[in-house]
DNA sequence: TTGAAAGCGCTAACAT
DNA sequence: ATGTTAGCGCTTTCAA
C-alpha cells in the first residue's frame, strides 16, 4: 500500500507536489489549474486522505499542539479555562492538550514530560508546588504559568489579583454584616491563596482587628471534607465562647470549601440561617440558591486564558518574554 | 546534531539499540548488564533524553493516544467523565486528547478528522448530532459513543438509564409533591432527554394524567436562559388558569435549565419558595444550597467512563465489538 | 507547473 | 549482549 499521499498521486495521475500543494490549499498560491485542483479535491472528499500529523511533526519539529496542565479538570475554574484556551487554539489552527495532575507535583513532572515528548509547541501550566531547580533541561520549550504564580520559576506567569480580590471581599464582608467574617482557607501555602490570606488581613488591621487572630481557619486539602472540618472547627470555637447563634460573616477560599461548611452549618441548625452573610472566592450561578446575601469574587477567566495565551505565543514566536507576572483585575459579584 | 538517541549513544560509547533497551526498561530483559545500564541511565538523566513520540507514532503506526469529544467541557458531567476517563488512560500508559465541539455537528466533524490525523489510537464521542451517512470512512479507526445513542450510528455505544431515571424521579416527585410536576426540557430531540421524557410520560400515565399535557416545557438550547423561558413560559401559564401560587413541582432536564428557572422564580416570589418539590437530572451538592426538598438522579460516571474505556480498549485490541448499547444505571438522590 | 530525493527520530528485524 | 539498517509519511529543496 502506497503511502497516502502517493495514492492520491497515482489515482489523481498527478505528482505528490501538486497533490500536496492542493491539499495544503496552496493550489491558487502555486497557479495550479483549477481543473487539477478540482479533480484532485474530489478524489480527496471520495476517499477521504487524511493527513498523517506524526510524519508532518517529525519533519518540522512542530506538532500545532499545546499543552495545559492543570490540577483538576473538575474544577469548574479549570475547565472554563480550558474552554477558553481551546477556542482560542481553534482560532490559530493549534490543538490543546489538557492533562491533569490532582496536585501531585510528582505527576505534574511526569505529564509535562510526557507533553514535551509528544513534541507540543508550548506549555501552560497551573503548577501544583514550587518549581524543581531542573538540572538538564535541554529543550526550552515556551511555557507560561497560570493562576499561580511561584517566586523562583523561570518563566512568566498570569494570575488573578487576588490580593486586590480578598480586600474588597474582605471589606464587603465587613461593611455588610455586624461582626468580623470567619475565614475557612484551604492549602494557604499556595501562592494564589496566600494572596488572599494577606488582603484578608489587610483589611483585618484597617478595622482594628489585628492580624485576623481567631478568625482564619486553615485546612491542608480543598475539598469538601475539608470545608466540612474547617467548619467544625469554627463552630466548636464559638461554642465555646458561649456563642450558640451562627456566625455572622462567613468567607470561604473556594467554592468546595463552602460546600462543606454549609453542609456543616445545615446539620447544625438544621437549615441554613439566612443572616449569614457569605463570602466566596470562586463565583457560581448555584450561588443564587443560597437564601444569604452572598459576595463573592469572579475571577476574569477569559482575559486569564487570553494573557497567558499571548505570552505563549509570543515565545513560540521565538519572542524573549521577560519573567515578568501579569495580573489580571478580579471583579465582586453580589448575589442574593 | 545527531538524533537524540544517537547522541546518547555516541557520549556512552554504547550502540543505539542498547540505549534504547535500557531506556524503553527492556534491559533486564535483554541482559544488558547493570554497570551499562547505570552508565546510560546516569546519562539520561543528567542530560534529559526526551523520547519523540512523533518518530515513534510514525514508526508503529500507534500513538498511545485516545481522543474524546464532548459538547461542553465546562459542563460537570463531562468535566467528570474527562477526569474518570484520564485515570483510567494513565494507568494504561495512555494519553487523552479532548476537544470540545459546543454541540456544532460541523465542528464536531472537524474535530474528529483532526484527531484521526493525530493518530489517535480510538475516539470516545459525545455526538451532538445524528451520525453522517459518511462513505468513504477508510481509516476504521475503533469508536464508542458516549452519554448519547444515535440510533443507525455504526459503533457501540454507553448511556445512562435514561428512561430508568425518569421514571423514577418522576414517581418520587408525584409521590412526594401534592400536584403533577411540570417538566422543563431542554433539547428534547437528543437520544438521552427523549429517553427521559419517555419516562416521565409512561409515569404520567400510570398517574392518569394520560400523555403529561399541560406539564412539559421544551427549549431549543440548553442553557440558563432557555430555562428562564421555560420557567417564565410555566408560570404565565399557571397565571393564566387563575392560580398565582408557585407550582408545586418542577423538573428540570439539567442542571443549567434548573438554575435559570430559579432565577424566575427567585424574581417572581422575592424568594426560592420552599415547598415546591425539585426534580433535577444531574446532581450537584450546590443542590443542598436550596432550602426545597430536592429529588435528583445521580449518573454513574465512572461506569459510564469505565464501560466506554473496555470497549473501546477491545476494539483497540483487534477485537470485533458488536453495535450494541450498554445501560449504565442511574439512582436517586434525595437531598434538602 | 511538476518530479525526484533527502532526511526528521524511532523501531524491529537481522547480524554479529 | 550489542551493532546495523530500512523505512514509517511528510516537507522541502533542487531540477526540469
Amino acid at each position: 500500500m502506497a503511502k497516502p499521499i502517493e495514492e492520491v498521486a497515482q489515482a489523481t495521475g498527478f505528482s505528490v507536489t501538486t497533490v500536496r500543494l492542493v491539499t495544503s490549499g496552496q493550489g491558487d498560491k502555486y497557479r495550479i489549474s483549477a481543473a487539477t485542483q478540482q479533480l484532485i479535491g474530489e478524489y480527496v472528499r471520495e476517499h477521504g486522505y487524511i493527513l498523517n500529523h506524526a510524519a508532518r511533526s517529525l519533519k518540522l519539529k512542530r506538532s500545532d499542539a499545546i499543552g495545559l496542565v492543570v490540577p483538576e479538570i473538575s474544577n469548574l475554574f479549570f475547565a472554563g479555562l480550558m474552554a477558553e484556551l481551546e477556542a482560542l487554539c481553534d482560532a490559530h489552527g493549534l490543538v490543546l492538550l489538557t492533562a491533569t495532575t490532582h496536585g501531585d507535583p510528582t505527576a505534574e513532572r511526569r505529564t509535562v514530560q510526557n507533553l514535551l515528548a509528544r513534541g507540543v509547541d508550548g506549555i501552560i501550566l497551573a503548577p501544583c508546588g514550587p518549581p524543581e531547580p531542573g538540572p538538564g533541561r535541554k529543550p526550552r520549550t515556551p511555557m507560561v504559568m497560570i493562576d499561580r504564580d511561584y517566586p523562583g520559576s523561570p518563566c512568566p506567569a498570569v494570575v488573578s489579583d487576588n490580593c486586590q480580590g480578598a480586600t474588597e471581599l474582605t471589606r464587603a464582608m465587613f461593611a455588610t454584616a455586624r461582626e468580623a467574617p470567619l475565614f475557612l482557607c484551604a492549602k494557604p501555602e499556595l501562592p494564589s491563596i496566600a494572596a488572599r490570606v494577606r488582603g484578608f488581613r489587610a483589611v483585618c488591621r484597617e478595622q482594628g482587628r489585628g492580624e485576623g487572630e481567631g478568625l482564619l481557619f486553615h485546612a491542608p486539602a480543598d475539598n469538601q471534607a475539608a470545608g466540612r472540618a474547617m467548619a467544625e472547627a469554627a463552630l466548636a470555637k464559638a461554642a465555646l465562647a458561649g456563642g450558640d447563634a451562627p456566625p455572622a460573616a462567613l468567607m470561604c477560599s473556594s467554592l468546595l470549601v463552602l460546600q462543606g461548611a454549609m453542609q456543616v452549618v445545615k446539620a447544625r441548625y438544621g437549615r441554613i440561617p439566612p443572616e449569614i452573610v457569605i463570602g466566596s472566592f470562586d463565583d457560581h450561578t448555584m450561588l443564587d440558591f443560597l437564601p444569604n446575601r452572598v459576595l463573592a469574587i469572579a475571577q476574569d477567566r477569559p482575559a486569564l486564558a487570553r494573557r497567558a495565551f499571548d505570552l505563549l505565543r509570543r515565545q513560540m514566536a521565538g519572542e524573549t518574554v521577560a519573567r515578568e507576572t501579569e495580573t489580571v483585575p478580579v471583579r465582586l459579584i453580589r448575589r442574593g
